[in-house]
DNA sequence: AGCCTTTGACCAGCG
DNA sequence: TCGCTGGTCAAAGGC
């Protein structure tokens, strides 16, 4: 559970989520926080998490004094959708998924040698999004995970 | 040539 | 009913 468990820090809000009463007939939303990485790749990971995503608009919404950005998945009949908010550092504030894929995932255009991200992003893929959530723990992993990630941008 | 990002405007929901 | 805010659209430009 620990190399191939947390991709991401994940603090599931589906309580909020759910107290607002949007379960089962509305799409499902995942609100990850990834904080406090100083990495710019984790942006990177966390953009290039398997699918194709494509802008459609960025909003400066109030409270935040960053924009937030709309991201829409490009796959035909899937229209899942991602709301990334970064600061101007590239540090990654919130990333909020709006529904599940229900298709493959596209090829990626990186092939990294580590079959062990691929896994570990085949297994976020779903909504594996239960489990995980040590505070310190889980944001260690991030950066720990991301090592041959960042180890392959640089060759 | 095609896809993606950018950016301003438009629209709908809510207080 | 009006104003505000968040979310989406669409045109233009870039890669």
């Amino acid at each position: 559970m620990v190399s191939s468990g947390a991709s991401a820090p994940v603090d599931a809000d589906l309580d909020e989520f759910n107290h607002k009463g949007n379960t089962a007939t509305g799409p499902q939303t995942s609100h990850v926080e990834v904080r406090g990485s100083g990495l710019s790749v984790a942006a990177e990971k966390v953009s290039n998490d398997g699918y194709n995503w494509r802008k459609y608009g960025q909003k400066l919404v109030k409270g935040s004094e960053f924009p937030r950005s709309y991201y829409k998945c490009t796959y035909p009949n899937c229209e899942v959708k991602k709301l990334f908010e970064r600061s101007h550092d590239g540090q990654i504030t919130e990333i909020i998924y709006k529904g599940t894929h229900d298709h493959p995932k596209p090829q990626p255009s990186n092939r990294y040698s580590v079959g062990a991200v691929m896994s570990m992003q085949g297994e976020r893929s779903d909504k594996a999004f239960l489990a995980g959530r040590d505070g310190n723990t889980s944001q260690m992993l991030l950066e720990f995970s991301l090592l041959p990630f960042y180890y392959y941008l640089l060759q």
